[in-house]
DNA sequence: GATGAATGAGAGTTCATTCAT
DNA sequence: CATGAATGAACTCTCATTCAT
């Protein structure tokens, strides 16, 4: 067998195994998911996992990474310029928004993993939170200089943005089908949480 | 020994308890956290934490319930309306920020166990979100009736600003002392955020 | 109070614990009986039995004593010779059988704790089994001598009848309702053991 | 290595499980034997006790199983009638009364926890009492019609013969070093019971 | 004497990890 | 490389016993 296709048949077993530990711990959470029940769903032995991971926890983090972290994230925010910021602003929320909720059992089991975990939380921060505040506070800061914003501290200001993504969909989780959400259109979500950023509460007429 | 005395007595054992199952359930989690050493904290034999309760769980169940839970989160809400909506806004941003940031290290982690709890998530919903919710939505009602604010879907609007305050504070913690706002007076960030809510990011001119 | 009274309420609260730890002995088995239990069902606190009694096993202890042990056996076989041979046996067999079914659901588990303890083992072979067999043993020695029964090793023999009287009882408790001795009046059940013991099973016409 | 032999080794291992776990039931009692203690005369690690029975009670129940109920009782029950009845008699009870005698340390204290479990109980009934005691019971019967017994109720008679087995074994065990049938041949044994089943106690001249 | 809250040793059980096959 | 039986440390929970009141 050929070089590549033993990378690309160690890489698959790696592969199952990613995505049997993601449902197990997703559902299961971190220390009540067992490394039998992951090996089980993954169609591997047991002692395979640790051919691939050197522990349960190394598995987790590379879960984390690989879920959380690697997201696309940033790819939108890295886009052209050349729309106006309205637009801007309203297709990144839907991204982030969507992206969200179509992993919401995913997400929030993964966030919960996170915040009790210092080196995941460690992590989470330098992949995921840094380089999205970074871009953020730039973008704010250039909007800022040409006056289209008003005065602000951009760094607060950004901090709330994602948190209201993050929390928005944290309170969705919790709530589940009962979530007023459910029952409208994913766009007309959307354009609330872009019109509050854009707008606040505000009267037009102020 | 009175009557009196011995139940003072009880609910300090209690007490004694559930302080150090907090402590011990935010640094640890719940899975990591052992009996053994709550009861280590506590300065009782672990047979006395199965006086007061059944297991391990009601004990999670009882912390999250009274750290959590049984806040004076809707006292404010409650308060008079005869103060101006900014004032009004700005004193609930801050009230729940300070209360928010004293309390970081038990309420994220312990939001954490509610995030992979189902019961725990339900009674959090119940207890906690759907009160604040219910407010925030007759609040925002009444505003929206007399055209104090611009039209808007009174109940996302609400989850994303109740969403803002919990995402930002989940960023505060994962932050940590990296923070921007540990570098700021607090009320410069309620600022910031009540400023948020009130005008979103628009310039006064618009 | 009177010296009398004081040990009157001493033995009456004796008595309350024995009773309730018979009873749960005999439903619980010695192991799985608490002494929180004994002591809800004697109506003391749990304290007040460690006044009665050394420890959990002492009771037990007691227990067997005043139930199994100190039992009416001896009596009938210490009675008159006045009767004839075949009414002597069956009057025993009959105490002995009915003895064994009224109390059969706290003999028998009494006697399951016996069975696995060699001091209670040793106690009870004292206590009942040797005084019974000694009787026994006398007796049929002198009807063997008058030539009234057959050749027979004394021990031995006398050791079968005994045992057929437990081994009955045994059985009896472990077919429970299913037993056939259930649907027949309780003296044809000892006249068919008194008639195996006089006659075994040959024909009369031997 | 084969199947073959992972099964061999698989069976292996549950027979040492299960042999220590005889010796230690039978030793200590279930309640007071740990599996712990089982492991350590097993060889082998706790767990592994786990990977062959679902728990401690499960192992109790294959050793009962195993070592009462799954007797060759019956085998001799339905050898060739081609003996006289009196040989049969007899060598039912030198079978059965020999295996009890050799077995004595196991047998009690096994038959002291199915006296004291409902499950053990019923499947003691069902495995082993019903089959014996029906078997007992045709036998007796076409004996019966014959007239080579007498006029007798079948099913009362069938219970007291196998509750003296029963009875005398477990007066034997009570008895310990102590019992006369110590110093006895088996055979005498053998055949004293089985005159008191053939003839009961009476003279021949009778 | 009576109480019952407190104790803590010790039980059954689980499961991440190893390693001979 | 893959396997999964075996391991044993460590967990939660129980309960006989004590002792201050």
């Amino acid at each position: 067998m050929s070089r590549m296709n033993k990378d690309n048949l160690s890489n698959q077993r790696q592969r199952q195994i990613i995505d049997a530990a993601i449902d197990v711990f997703s559902r299961k959470g971190f220390s009540e998911a067992t490394t039998h029940e992951i090996a089980k769903e993954a169609g591997v032995a047991v002692g395979t996992i640790y051919k691939y991971f050197n522990n349960k926890r190394d598995l987790l983090v590379k879960v984390v990474t690989d879920t959380v972290i690697t997201g696309p994230l940033i790819e939108i925010l890295q886009k052209r310029d050349d729309v106006d910021d309205d637009t801007f602003i309203r297709s990144i929320i839907s991204d982030r928004l969507n992206f969200g909720i179509e992993n919401i059992g995913r997400i929030i089991p993964l966030l919960s993993e996170i915040l009790r975990d210092d080196e995941l939380s460690k992590r989470f921060a330098d992949a995921v939170l840094k380089p999205n505040i970074v871009i953020g506070e730039r973008y704010l800061q250039a909007k800022l200089g040409s006056g289209i914003v008003r005065p602000l501290n951009v760094q607060i200001t950004i901090r709330c943005i994602i948190g209201m993504l993050i929390g928005f969909l944290l309170i969705y989780r919790i709530e589940g089908k009962k979530s007023p959400a459910n029952s409208m259109r994913r766009e007309e979500v959307v354009d609330e949480m872009s019109q509050i950023i854009l707008h606040g509460l505000q009267s037009e007429k102020t």
